[in-house]
DNA sequence: CTCGTCCGCTCCAGATGATTA
DNA sequence: CTAATCATCTGGAGCGGACGA
């Protein structure tokens, strides 16, 4: 465990000041036998900037934090690389942390210098979170439908996603479609719950067939899928997103019904799982990838002294897979 | 956007000293009187201790990194999980980080002052990794098969996992038996390899079907198992891991043959996926959960000032499930 | 190119006052 | 009343590095 050595250390090896360590180690001026004979000291003693002591006195830390409700969620994954591909490229480092449901705490720590800025991923709007968001000492963007003044925020659109997959079911055939939603008093769980009920509605369907799981999770939503069946089997169901679709799907199995044969099935989100089910799953790309990118993009903006810009949206787009188009016989 | 108060206008607020207001708020002798007055004034005033300030004074920082490949793989945040429930209970925060394949940049900045110390998870065993763990100025404990003197690590065992799965599949009527396996440049990649044909000769049987991946994702593994499947449908499929098993089984389905009718399939790891998917999935439980537990208590243990304790392992579990099952006609 | 002051905080040594023998 | 004891409190040094003079 090698000694983290210092700066003067460095300095008193090459026989400069530190002063000039520093500059010739930062890309200041500096002569050229300077830089060469500070760099082979720093080399030979391993030496490494302290980022407490750099972060201490230029007030920047050099890195972002993304802060989720549950890691385990593949669009949370998928947001990662697409955040990290964009920090990278400006030299940043970025930290991924699980944080609680009602991410308070998390956010009011953020004041604390550890972080430039953060991109929150925040499925229950509360005032509290609302006001540690804008109190917060350092840039914060919110990944969720926040509509309050000073905040930045990107969301999804999930009516619209909701939208074009029951247009979708509907032009398949069917008529009785059923919702497995999430815990309603969440933003997604809500939109999608509108957005399904407005959808049916515009299309002159019942809305009734609706279940709620206690969690956007594969494990909440098996219970929920069986007592959704349970109730009679519809022409149609929609997961809140594919883990709860494909729980859905699983169920179905477990029950002796195809899919989509005895009746049709989508998910929201079209994460990786979508694509390699058996059958493939139906889903709406919310744009998980886009809403990183722009979430990243007006951090970094913010961070460099940007004003906030309110909320963005991305629009959805449909894939069409084979849980809905009944090819099979 | 509040401005990150100081210490010492907490102690001004509180008509106290710095000292005094430092202990009052860190639990240090003060009398009652002065620790309500400091107590409030940080309260009045949103004071945070300024991370940066706090860690270069004291030489830690109240947090663990772990280090990981790929965030999208569900192995790593069950890990994840486990290792936070540890941390949690410490008082430490634990941040998440991907990095590269080879993470020696990555794990010679944590000499920084960054983080207390790291899980690193590591695919390929190579010197200059070694190194950096080595002489990382951080305890460091390695996620993966490293044997050598004064490092931690924590492994799965590999080897007898697919000596579990071969075995099965062996009972059920199995013979000639295929390994989809990950790179074997890499301590999975290898072990499972070295496995699966240790397994095959004891059980007299012939280890050439191995079909060798570009990485242990589904995306690399869809190709893989085409032209595995492509040179003849074997008795039964190993995937060396949940993910690429998964895949095989899409490619199947996308074939028209059926699991567990016309061919056997299982995996490694257990993951979720495996317990959804239709038919769901025979897995080996490599012990993830309790590989990051031993992997926090072993870091924790380190950061108080203890030894390395070298490589430990963890014992597979087999997990039958309907994919090795032949229940359906 | 060097010196010196500072970032915000923790800790040490010493000061201050109250209490007690 | 003096001296010793104890509980609090205060000033100042310095953690490692950046930056202006």
């Amino acid at each position: 465990m090698a000694e983290g050595s210092t700066l003067a250390a460095v300095a008193a090896r090459a026989g400069v000041s530190i002063a000039s360590a520093s500059r010739a180690l930062n890309g200041g001026i500096a002569s050229t036998s300077t830089i060469e004979r500070v760099q082979r000291a720093a080399g030979d003693l391993g030496y490494r900037p302290n980022h407490m002591a750099r972060g201490l006195q230029s007030g920047r830390t050099g890195q972002v934090a993304m802060l989720v409700p549950d890691a385990a969620n593949p669009v949370y994954a998928r947001m990662m690389s697409a955040l990290q591909s964009e920090v990278d490229a400006h030299g940043i480092r970025l930290l991924m942390q699980q944080v609680p449901a009602e991410p308070v705490a998390a956010v009011e720590e953020l004041s604390a210098g550890l972080v430039d800025g953060a991109i929150v991923v925040v499925l229950r709007v509360t005032d509290r979170i609302v006001e540690a968001v804008r109190v917060a000492a350092v840039p914060v963007v919110v990944l969720g439908l926040v509509e309050a003044a000073g905040i930045d925020s990107v969301r999804a659109d999930s009516r619209a996603g909701m939208e074009l997959l029951v247009a979708h079911l509907v032009e398949r055939g069917a008529r009785r479609i059923a919702l497995l939603d999430g815990p309603i008093d969440t933003t997604p769980g809500r939109t999608r719950l509108d957005g399904f009920v407005a959808a049916c509605e515009r299309h002159g369907l019942g809305a009734d067939l609706v279940e709620v799981a206690d969690d956007f999770t594969h494990a909440a939503a098996r219970p929920a899928a069986r007592a959704l069946l349970g109730r009679g089997v519809p022409d149609a169901i929609v997961g809140a997103n594919d883990a709860m679709a494909l729980a859905t799907l699983r169920e179905c199995a477990t029950l002796g019904l195809r899919v989509p044969h005895d009746l049709l099935l989508a998910g929201l989100d079209d994460t990786e799982p979508a694509e390699l089910s058996v059958p493939s799953l139906t889903s709406v790309d919310l744009g998980a990838h886009d809403r990183a990118r722009i979430a990243a993009r007006t951090l970094l903006r913010r961070i460099e002294g940007a004003e906030p810009r309110g909320s963005q949206a991305v629009a959805p787009r449909l894939v069409v897979r084979e849980s809905t188009t009944k090819e099979h016989p």
